[in-house]
DNA sequence: TCCAAGACTTGACTCATTCCAGACCAGTGG
DNA sequence: CCACTGGTCTGGAATGAGTCAAGTCTTGGA
């Protein structure tokens, strides 16, 4: 795990970011569940808390995608999920079925064949996968 | 090209599709600028009808997409996309500052990397490369 | 302990997209 | 050539994700 979960305080600091109790509950949950969607952070978190406002877990979320604690995904048809694994470049499988996400390990680390052919003038600083697929649960509940 | 745009309405029949006038405009529209969102293309069939309720625009790029006559693309951020070239498993660089897209021919054919290490129970049926960075035009007016 | 910067709340708002009911029209059978 | 049927279009309202602004509260350095 790339995230000290035994002090998150540190960890907050470490980013530059204040410590509030906010920040922490959106922490642990986004740890907590990854690929998880904003709404699910935020109820999850709201269970620590007590109470907080939707309009304050997109700012945290933001504000922890800005400095690299947290990574934002959005695949099409579905709002955006976040995840704590940012320290590797994985990509996600995501099930047309129910949405799911599921990280998949990068086969060739360093990816050979994600540098376009022809680049069109642009210049690339990221290459994103997304495998479309049906996940097991999904697949076992449909098959047979 | 995929698209026979000489005969329009023999195209929306190959696809058992009914031929209408807000079709063919719809159809002319996304052909004739690819990568537009639907909004976009809502406003260029406008041009060629004079009127046209942005639901029936939705409902016809739904059908098109459903029957494959028609690729959505969504980059995380931006509005769905819509393009015409459906034939190959072309790819797609999405510019950071000003979300124009580019088509990217896959380089390698069958995509050898492309298949994931562990599935982690997934049925893969396909996968998506998006390529993050700065169009040229961007690039120009950014640097020096 | 005090204070300023930054974080959180509330509530309204935007934007893309979908849904609904009814009017309309393309294509089929007579 | 005409009528019918079901798919298609209109207009309007609704939804869901996310943003914004103004005011209040909290954190952390002095």
């Amino acid at each position: 795990m790339s995230l000290p979960t035994s002090d998150p305080t540190a960890l907050l600091r470490g980013y530059g970011l204040r410590v509030t109790a906010a920040r922490l509950a959106v922490l642990s949950a986004v740890a907590g569940q990854p690929h998880a969607p904003a709404d699910e952070i935020a109820t999850a978190a709201r269970e620590h808390l007590g109470a907080l406002s939707t309009a304050a877990v997109y700012e945290v979320l933001n504000a922890f995608t800005e400095v690299g604690l947290v990574r934002r995904i959005e695949p099409a048809g579905s709002p955006a999920r976040y995840e704590t694994r940012t320290a590797d470049n994985h990509h996600h499988a995501v099930c047309r079925q129910c949405g799911a996400v599921s990280d998949i390990d990068c086969a060739v680390g360093h990816a050979p064949c994600l540098e376009p052919s022809n680049a069109n003038g642009f210049v690339i600083e990221q290459a994103e996968v997304t495998w479309w697929g049906i996940c097991a649960t999904c697949n076992d509940s449909t098959s047979s």
